[in-house]
DNA sequence: AAGGGAACCAACCGCGTACGA
DNA sequence: ATCGTACGCGGTTGGTTCCCT
């Protein structure tokens, strides 16, 4: 709806902030909370717009915040939560007490994103698929065209579910993705973390793509939820569902593999994806194990 | 020592959504 | 149902610091 103007832009202080604004903040927010932000400003003496006030306040002074370097812990969880999320950065940070969103985003654009993007054989790597990966490795081939079936099939039960049911909202809460994390696919992706600890250096691409398979298995098994991170906002109630269908692949490629548009290769369409899938010798397809919870999953008889 | 590029990060901008009138 | 307002979020910018030559 209509958009507020974002402040005023005379009489308005930008950029650092000074000591004495930071007190002034602190002071009047522990004395009487933040209330109204767009007020608070006048409330509080400060020359500043409300919006620049909430900002400094959630991301600087706000009690409990975090500062220092980020722990390995830390950058693991950021890197499997991102690769489930993708960009939802106020959402990874909920998981990581005293981090903001923006030192969350900032990291990860720094360090973490060239990082994983360019260390292929290093841990995680198995979470942003890479070219050569997918060249060499039919397993991982077939686990990426899996992939690709899911997001697809998962993409036909959110539209499914959208008309069906006007309480889709629910299925499609952040939350949900949350809730899988704390849950044992959440555990699945850990795994992966503890195994590489375990063989302290050396571990193997195919148990790499064994726990990454287990984690896609099980983030399917689990239920019959869309794909959030690949929801448009809004969506036109005449786009036919093929247009809706093909408008949520780019999001899952730009999330998962980048720029490098040679990586889709095997992102072919869900019939073709799934067609190969299910047409596998058994021993080829191993690693996915439960191919009913799939059909199971088409079937709409997954909760 | 200087200067130029890279890296970092705080802050800003604009959009989408929730909610109340 | 529509509109206006406030807030939250993700993307981007720009100032500062670091590092290399």
């Amino acid at each position: 709806m209509g958009k507020a103007p974002c402040c005023e832009k005379h009489g308005v202080r930008r950029g650092a902030w000074t000591p004495e604004e930071d007190q002034a903040l602190v002071d009047y927010i522990n004395k009487h909370g933040h209330g109204n932000w767009r007020t608070l400003p006048n409330h509080a003496g400060l020359l500043r717009c409300g919006k620049s006030c909430r900002l400094r306040w959630i991301n600087y002074l706000r009690p409990g915040i975090k500062r220092g370097p980020f722990t390995n812990e830390e950058e693991t969880t950021i890197i499997q939560l991102h690769a489930l999320l993708g960009n939802r950065w106020a959402a990874i940070a909920s998981q990581l007490q005293g981090r903001t969103d923006n030192e969350i985003k900032n990291y990860w654009n720094t360090h973490l994103k060239k990082r994983v993007l360019q260390s292929p054989g290093e841990k995680n790597s198995c979470l942003i698929p890479d070219k050569n990966v997918l060249s060499n490795s039919p397993s991982t081939r077939h686990m990426v065209q899996w992939e690709s079936a899911r997001v697809e099939a998962e993409t036909r039960l959110s539209m499914e579910s959208t008309l069906l049911n006007s309480d889709s909202t629910t299925k499609t809460s952040p939350d949900y993705f949350l809730q899988l994390w704390h849950s044992e696919v959440g555990e699945a992706f850990r795994k992966i973390k503890g195994k590489e600890e375990a063989s302290s250096s050396s571990l193997s691409s195919s148990k790499l793509e064994e726990s990454c398979s287990n984690v896609s298995l099980q983030v399917k098994s689990t239920g019959t939820q869309s794909l959030k991170v690949s929801t448009p906002k809004h969506e036109d109630v005449n786009t036919t569902q093929e247009q809706k269908a093909s408008s949520y692949r780019p999001k899952l490629e730009d999330d998962r593999a980048g720029s490098d548009s040679g990586n889709y290769e095997f992102l072919d369409t869900s019939d073709s994806a799934l067609k190969h899938l299910l047409h596998m010798p058994d021993d080829d397809i191993g690693f996915l194990g439960q191919t009913d919870n799939f059909l199971n999953l088409l079937d709409g008889r997954c909760d």
